[in-house]
DNA sequence: AATGAATGAGGCTTCATTCAT
DNA sequence: AATGAATGAAGCCTCATTCAT
């Protein structure tokens, strides 16, 4: 096993502030995360899970009452950061600030969704395997994805498009545009082709002037 | 069991050439992609099919070697009409025109590849599921994605260029940045948030919009 | 294991009227019978039953959904023939007869239930054993012994109230004494002293003389 | 957990001469019965006990050595007093008073075994149900049986049946007849039909006229 | 081709018991 | 004395797969 990962550090976060996790658990959870990462939930064993965590099985059932509890103990705190109020504070400082655009919003966005992704990527990858069989997840999911994300960037929209600076469409679907681009984008980056040789920030400052001003060359373009 | 689905017909067009399908062996199959897609694949027990699809246990496994042979014989055929050859007849006729534009050219593909995941949804699932822990799925996928689906749209999306119509950018940073709009349009519609009444169409136009010009106001951008 | 015992005949009669059972199926009940009946449901575990009948562990549960199935499908079938009808037909001719006697009905009652008893005491011995822990079974054994049993020898009893037999005092009392006293004559010869050498005859008009007459010498007897 | 029971004071009382128990071993007692009578032995956990009473699990095992012997340790004092000297100080006093009738024994008998089997309900049913799993208790119980209970009342019955006032049949049928319909008596007031409402005085009474006259009327007795 | 009983490996979970603290 | 984390054997049950019919 590798040494402690930093998505172990996410979930220590969350849970520290509750209970003391022991060593052992630390151990379970990292190998919980890894197997459960590389070969789905259901196709992974208690007894693989407990062997690479160098624990007795019965010792997982001590901690975790069922497999599934396992499973949620994992993904749902989780859950909260990746959808939950992502950088809140800078991001409402960012959005008052009266010289800030909408390209600076939009490059905080997903500067902070990529990096996110990166230090939680088994993670994730389990949350998305996992949504669609576990209906407490679906539940939750829909639930922080409306209320929290989507009800706030909304704001953020309309405000923009007041200021005349963003087209006056309806906001659902100016955000079903953007997460779209900067999912693909993070998924790409990351899971489809994350040994190509990507600059990086040039590919982000791409994607928000594509995003800002479409593909169609401006010459070509009367509208 | 409902009657025979759209995408049982389209898995029979492309086993037919080789093999009659007897009427279990339809009934198989119709059952094992309900089933795997409700509750993945790993999840879902030979047992459970056999028993929708009213027959012996034994008698999946005289048309599929194993569980993995049922499931490769569903979602690989399926694969190459994901990826592969979207309707490049009427495609290339279409881009050839002199007077089609490359709104045209769009509104061709997402209304294609709407069409073709709503026919095929409960594979389409089924394949997104386990293409990250099949090894040969996911090869298979790369590279019919790499050869049959970039490859081309990046000659068009050249084509485009050299016209003027397109920006000079990497083409491919192009591909993502469509791919993913229109792979966020469709996941939306469909299983994200398919109980929304959508205005399909102007939906439809109004994606096109902002790939084409992005979300910035036109007064508003000095570029 | 021995050869086919009389309590397996037994089971079989209730059962083949449904489906007819496997040799396997058959082996099974065998062993689980003897096994329950040894150690406990409870202590009993599917192994070493599967073991003892010679079969696969997945077997039993071919047969029987789970443990618990399997005891049902002994205990269930032999309590109506436990309690039920005992020999009801004859018993009513019995009855009928106007020259038999009340000892002639204990009489009938004792070598009947002695009997049935001795040809099932393994399968007896597990349902006095799990009526308490089973609600199913404590209710259905309830019920049965209320409608089928009591309220039938009741009207026996009345009868010969009324024929200036039997003293009138509460009926249900008079049953509670002379179950009391056939279950622990069956009892004691069965199972808490079987290997002492009764008299089986003797005892059984002992026995009738004392639930008659009592224990008190006529001569000392005022009354 | 209700206040302390009855039958923990009986247990107390035997193992007070001993050692002293501290208040969580009558904790562990008190929760050990309960769930055993409850559950059956096999089928609790001491897990569950330990949690019931309020202590760690490893405590369990600091005072007895396994389950087993916790089992024991609450089974095997009770049986001296079940089965043993039942008051059989003032028992034999009784007897001795020239005046005391069979009657007035048999009164004292089951009013003392009723109110004895009221009191220590729970570790009796305890008791009856390992007796026939236990090897030793089984032994032990027997032995008592034997050498305490029917060696005492043999005499008792003889003396009896010298003064003339009962039959002069074996003693043995005589006591296994009087134990069935006392046991039958506190069976079914305690235990088969404990919500009934019996006027108890009025049931003892008659039976003991059961047991001494039987069923049959003196009329039509010419015996 | 079809059946379905049979298999036995493996899955999740429970449990009595131990031991370092 | 007491704790409770840890153990690993064992328990019940499921499942993909085989094979005689």
């Amino acid at each position: 096993m590798q040494p402690t990962e930093h998505w172990v550090e996410e979930l220590l976060k969350l849970n520290d502030q509750e209970e003391k996790m022991t060593d052992k658990q630390m151990r379970i959870i990292q190998s919980a995360v890894e197997i459960f990462s590389e070969k789905g939930y259901a196709a992974s064993s208690t007894s693989e899970i407990a062997q690479k965590a160098g624990v007795a099985e019965g010792t997982i059932f001590r901690h975790y009452k069922t497999k599934k509890d396992l499973l949620l103990s994992i993904v749902a705190p989780i859950m909260s950061k990746l959808i939950g109020p992502f950088i809140i504070r800078d991001f409402t400082k960012v959005i008052d600030a009266p010289y800030t655009t909408y390209e600076d919003f939009l490059r905080a966005i997903i500067r902070n969704r990529l990096d996110y992704a990166r230090s939680n990527l088994p993670v994730l990858k389990i949350l998305m395997q996992e949504i669609p069989f576990q209906e407490d997840l679906k539940k939750q999911f829909k639930e922080l994805a409306t209320k929290q994300v989507v009800s706030r960037i909304i704001k953020v929209v309309e405000l923009y498009q007041q200021k005349g600076t963003v087209i006056t469409v309806p906001p659902l679907s100016i955000i079903r545009f953007m997460i779209s681009v900067i999912f693909g984008f993070v998924m790409t980056l990351l899971i489809i082709l994350p040994e190509a040789e990507w600059d990086e920030n040039e590919e982000i400052e791409l994607t928000i002037q594509m995003i800002m001003h479409g593909i169609a060359h401006p010459a070509s373009d009367p509208a």
